[in-house]
DNA sequence: CAAATGCTTCCGTGAAACACGGAATTTTGA
DNA sequence: TCAAAATTCCGTGTTTCACGGAAGCATTTG
């Protein structure tokens, strides 16, 4: 039997779609399905979890960084990764936080099937569509420096994204510090250090920053 | 008992799980699956059709048409819409085009149900969140004249819209001041009714809307 | 015509947020 | 271990926000 859980931060009715295609199957059971990743965090503990499916959006750094925590914390839970957008981004640095495989929006509920068994099994499990060796290769070779770019800009620590996202919901400087247990000039140190690091001017930038990366839903 | 097809155009695996989810329902029955409007033009006069789900992306004229197709020419099918992105345009089209209920991918499994069952019973269903003040304004609105117009909900002014505008691309008070010779308490003043022709409480909330509107870019 | 309504303009006041800088403590990573 | 980064907090002055009032115009309407 295999434990499986799924996360979706931004499509709930897609999360709940896939659990239902996926707890039909045999040696299937899925143990829990998760709308943010804190959610996540906060539950896993508790749960046996062999696979673990991420819907990756454009948005992509936090599941990343969720990504890389697994699989240096907890090997045993092993990440499948399904891209939502096309994006060749979110392939290399998936794999290279060590999701153990990875298919699009395109593949059939089949070859989920498969890549779950797949990676249940200890094996890696790419979409057809990507070349494998020279896949891997390139990642390799781009441990280190990369052409790409396709790091975050201005490496934003959690609490700067956590501050982002609050605040991209509407929430004022008092409820952030409310919701944090700090005071609200932390909160405002916290956006100061954001607007230096993106070297933005205005919130305005920010709030389009946050939008067009997905850390907030317009 | 319900006869139930699908269409997404975008998202094979969304398409395959969203029909795991519901014909694991009770009165429900999956009679059709698509990938393509055309597929579904070609197939669908062999089939009993009581209820088709429409799951609509960001391009959207197809699936419209298809709407208003359906609605002119097999009224006995009736059509829920989900919208994968937030897009207001969306909704009025497909509600104008003839769809009898509208959700989004926010929306659960169970609302979902909710919707066809109430459809199928010739109501209409349409997701809580979209049944606002907004809604209602540009559809009555809409009413006679064409799309495409400038027409905004909550009946902005030439002037509230030009601010809108600025703030959208960063300006300060000040600079706007400056830019449109009026003072910068006259800013204050716009800013003010703007938020309450629209009832919005925070300056994020009318962000998102300017970028919903396509008021500003991101 | 007179009244009503809406747009644009402006102001007062107190609260909140922002800009800029400094600084102490804890975490982290090499 | 030790430096860098993250997190926390404050001072000070400026700007914006929230709420309210109001005056001058243009328009529509009874």
């Amino acid at each position: 039997m295999i434990s499986l859980a799924i996360i979706d931060t931004h499509n709930p009715l897609m999360l709940e779609s896939l659990a239902a295609l996926l707890s039909g199957k045999d040696e299937i059971a899925i143990t829990g399905q998760f709308t943010s990743i804190t959610d996540f965090i906060k539950t896993s503990r508790t749960l046996t979890i062999n696979v673990l499916i991420i819907n990756v959006y454009k948005a992509h750094i936090e599941e990343i960084e969720l990504i890389k925590k697994i699989s240096s914390e907890t090997p045993c839970i092993n990440v499948l990764v399904i891209s939502m957008e096309m994006q060749e981004s979110v392939i290399y640095e998936s794999i290279k936080a060590g999701a153990k495989g990875y298919l699009t929006k395109q593949d059939s509920g089949s070859e989920i099937l498969m890549a779950i068994y797949s990676i249940r099994g200890g094996y890696d499990y790419y979409n057809k569509s990507i070349s494998n060796i020279i896949l891997n290769n390139y990642i390799r070779e781009m441990d280190g420096d990369e052409p790409g770019k396709t790091s975050f800009p201005g490496n934003l620590s959690k609490r700067e994204i956590e501050i982002i996202r609050f605040w991209g919901e509407g929430l004022t400087n008092k409820e952030m510090a409310d919701k944090l247990f700090i005071s609200t000039r932390t909160v405002e140190s916290h956006k100061n250090h954001i607007m230096q690091k993106l070297n933005f001017k205005t919130s305005i930038d920010l709030l389009k920053f946050a939008i067009r990366n997905n850390l907030i839903n317009v």
